[in-house]
DNA sequence: TCCTTTATCAAGTAAATACTTAAATAAAAA
DNA sequence: TTTTTATTTAAGTATTTACTTGATAAAGGA
């Protein structure tokens, strides 16, 4: 998984502007610029960010550059945590098999000694 | 969301890390260090900004700092990019549904045009 | 053609980040 | 108690980042 999504993410005008797009069906840039306090350049920079990281389409229309988000991205991201998560979890799942399997046998140790006694 | 978890994840060495523990039950704070060039004291501030991100969990045992993922962090990134494509394929749910109708209006219109003729 | 609209690129800058080495803390062992 | 082990904190620095203003590009309309 490429590093450029999780630094794209790491900047909260870069995510804001990924939910703008998760609501609407598109966007010009301008009408991206207008909802920020910050220059139209700073927006600028900050979709060029995003466009690297794959986290938006861009469709040329007149002068117009027309934006929408890009799930797939999403989906990486996903994929990343919950691989994380499951990596975790099977851990935890193997040491408890080999909890139980210890208790067991020590349960049959301690039968066999007292039946010896 | 806190902008701590992406800012946090958007350093591979820290990414490296949280794999890293992933992967195994838990991991001494020196095992960690062990494992890449950079200083102790670098990973030892890696730690710290990962501990702040609730994405870790330590325990101390002796002198040791014991460090363990937390997979709540996880799941909230997991969520958060779930969410947003939710809301994306929502949206063009509900796109598909206005078109539809519209063509079953025009269908009807045309029958009702073919039938005055 | 010239002017306007829409958007990006370029250069400069202040603040944030990831690293370094040196010093500090805190528990264990000698 | 002194020393060793494990880890963090502190201070300094080079690089990166997010912003600014000014210049540029490319398409449309007068």
């Amino acid at each position: 998984m490429p590093n450029d999504i999780f630094s794209a993410l790491a900047d909260p005008t870069r995510r804001n502007i990924l939910e703008m797009l998760a609501g609407n069906d598109e966007f010009p840039a301008s009408e991206i610029y207008d909802k920020f306090q910050v220059s139209p350049q700073a927006i600028s920079q900050h979709l060029k960010i995003l466009r690297e990281a794959n986290l938006v389409h861009v469709e040329k229309r007149a002068q117009q550059r027309i934006y929408r988000i890009n799930t797939d991205a999403m989906v990486e991201l996903e994929q990343w945590s919950k691989s994380m998560r499951h990596r975790w979890t099977r851990r935890l799942d193997a040491m408890e098999a080999v909890l139980k399997a210890e208790m067991k046998k020590n349960l049959k140790n301690q039968n066999e000694e007292e039946q010896s006694n």
